[in-house]
RNA sequence: CGGGGCGUAGCGUAGUGGCUAGCGCGCCUGCUUUGGGAGCAGGAGACCGGGAGUUCGAAUCUCCCCGCCCCGACCA
């Protein structure tokens, strides 16, 4: 039992002044975690007891799955990161260290290497595959900005499993078993969350797939189909438009359009110059990115921004992408800027790429590649070809769901978990390969499936809170009944202590606030502060032989018989 | 790394060149109180983020450094 006359606690009555959002700054409030350093915090007791609650659901969840836990050093030396390039690849957000003798070292950011090293030291066989394996521990990445208190933190507790397999239809059956153990896990943790397609980024691979509990102050945007259920990360959303048809659009024209070197001073003058009803959806915007160190165009309707991460996240192995600066200008003399046309960019050995929404056969007014002058009537496969498409454009609420057209939502959430087939480029960099049936080498392909645990405890925290406190699901709170003792008589606390122990016996976790000192209002606070499910009050209503209960979420109140309230409160926990 | 804000006691803060750095919460002692963050009285607790400078005099002005928060860039 919790007694809160002796629990390592002090709650707060102002908000931090350094905490923003809402479960940064109750966590802090209510005592459950410290700042130490920038995106560095340290767990107090109710802190610690939320987490080993959560990570013990996601423990007995992954067991339960099959999958087996073992435990990696989080201090790793550089070797393994150098054969897999990852020593540079992760840059400056890798924590680096030397040991006396100058060796390097780092803290682990993620530990594909390691198991798949363990792994490679074990195994030989088909025969000893499937297998899935997973630690939860402490990772450490040194973010160009933490925030949100332990959202987005510097050190952060994960749960890491990887899958090996001999073969493809293996992988898709242990990411399917990953998936399934998942949704169990954020059920039981009490979470809203949808499942988003994803795009699989640094990490390559292919199938991939977020875990996204929807709030407010979340750093990833996901667009949801309110009709069929179709769910994507933003920069993993698929746009479907269809071909334009050509037939009849007069051959292209070049018009005189003088000082429009922007889509809205474009528009004006075609409408006053070329007849009306010009939007900006009519023209076609050509930007210029230098992707590591290469020039690219980009085509998107001039109606919408390129998207910037999406644009990245698709091209595929860009490490560097940027807009074109002046200096990126004056290397290309024939792009005249505020002009700039499809229609030479490839002659001039530059790669371009077109959003999906600048479908073949479509007809556009753009650049002619001269200072003051556009055309129209440019038409995609028939003045210019683009090299290939790409998910480019902003996408924006409202736009059609590629499964169903229906009018997709917008909105934010933070990422919890993230499962993806990474395939064999691990497997290939560290040679782990299996002997076949056939007694033939087999190099072994491989899943990644993370879940935030720390972060799940501030999401939780999010989706859950309210103005005055925490209000944990009762699986993770630090107790599932908080018995508030109140008045100067003893009665009161032998009987909440009785009571408690009364729970206690019967399994129910119980915090008793027996605290002499604090008055009645302090203790009704600081319990609806710390967000324990149920809060029992034993004090006045004792003269009847009564105490109170009242549930944290709702707010409802009622008077049970002392003789009934073992009974009663589990009951509410049920 | 760019932009913005900030750093005064455990927490929240006042204090724009001049007495011993002020207040609230929390903490300690005593008395009173005990169903919604109690009252009274007394007390402890601050090298005012660090360094250098300007000045008769610096929490306050200048420069450098460090740290923190927010937006962006970045980020399995």
């Amino acid at each position: 039992m919790l007694k809160m006359s002796t629990l390592f606690l002090r709650t707060l009555r102002d908000d931090p002044a350094d905490a923003e959002v809402a479960s940064h700054r109750l966590l802090v409030r209510a005592g459950y975690i410290r700042r130490i350093a920038a995106g560095i915090y340290s767990w107090l007791p109710l802190g610690v007891i939320t987490l080993r609650n959560v990570e013990n659901i996601i423990r007995q969840e992954m067991d339960q799955a099959g999958f087996q836990e073992v435990h990696f050093p989080a201090l790793l030396p550089r070797e393994a990161y150098e054969t897999t390039n990852r020593w540079q690849d992760y840059g400056p957000s890798l924590f680096r260290l030397q040991d006396r003798r100058g060796a390097d070292y780092l803290l682990g950011p993620t530990h594909e290497e390691m198991f798949t090293l363990m792994v490679k030291g074990e195994y030989s066989s088909y025969k000893d595959l499937p297998l899935s394996i997973y630690q939860i521990q402490s990772k450490y990445r040194d973010e160009a900005r933490p925030r949100s208190g332990i959202i987005r933190g510097r050190e952060f507790v994960m749960k890491d499993s990887y899958s090996f397999d001999i073969d493809d239809a293996g992988l898709d059956l242990s990411y399917q078993r990953h998936r399934d153990a998942y949704i169990s896990c954020f059920n039981r943790l009490g979470m809203k969350y949808n499942i988003v397609k994803a795009v699989s980024g640094a990490m390559g691979g292919s199938k991939s797939e977020e875990f996204l509990a929807p709030c407010a102050t979340g750093e990833d945007t996901y667009v949801l189909c309110p009709k069929c259920g179709y769910a994507a990360n933003v920069e993993a959303m698929i746009t479907k438009v269809p071909a334009g048809d050509p037939k009849g659009v007069p051959a292209l024209e070049e018009l005189d359009t003088p000082n429009t070197p922007t889509i809205d001073s474009l528009v004006t003058v075609m409408n006053k110059n070329f007849g009306g009803g010009y939007t900006a959806a009519d023209t076609l915007k050509n930007i210029m990115l230098v992707a590591d160190g290469k020039a690219i165009a980009v085509l998107a309707p001039g109606d919408r921004e390129v998207d910037l991460k999406r644009l990245q996240e698709n091209l595929r192995g860009v490490h560097e992408l940027r807009v074109f600066e002046e200096a990126d200008f004056a290397k290309h003399p024939k792009l005249v800027k505020g002009y700039i046309g499809p229609q030479n960019v490839k002659a001039l050995g530059i790669t371009l790429y077109a959003d999906p929404r600048v479908a073949p056969g479509t007809s556009w007014i753009t650049g002619a590649n001269k200072k003051n002058r556009h055309a129209r009537f440019v038409v995609n496969g028939r003045d210019f070809t683009p090299d290939a498409y790409i998910e480019a454009a902003e996408v924006r609420e409202g736009d059609s769901c590629p499964e169903c057209a229906t009018e997709i939502i917008i909105d934010r959430a933070i990422e919890i978990g993230h499962i993806f087939q990474l395939g064999r480029k691990y497997a290939d960099a560290l040679n782990l390969s299996v002997l076949d049936q056939n007694g033939k080498s087999q190099v072994v392909t491989m899943g990644s499936y993370g879940i935030g645990v720390s972060r799940a405890v501030a999401a939780i925290a999010e989706q859950t809170s309210d103005e005055i406190g925490l209000n944990w699901p009762a699986e993770i709170a630090p107790a599932k009944v908080h018995i508030v003792a109140t008045g100067k008589e003893n009665l009161p606390f032998d009987t909440a202590l009785t009571l408690g122990t009364d729970l206690e016996a019967i399994g129910i976790s119980v915090m008793l606030d027996d605290r002499r000192e604090a008055s009645a209002g302090v203790k009704f606070k600081d319990a609806e502060l710390i967000g324990n499910p149920i809060i029992v009050v034993v004090g006045k209503a004792l003269a009847d032989g009564n105490v109170e209960v009242r549930v944290r979420a709702t707010g409802d109140k009622s008077e049970v018989s002392l003789a009934n309230a073992v009974t009663a409160i589990a009951a509410l926990l049920k």
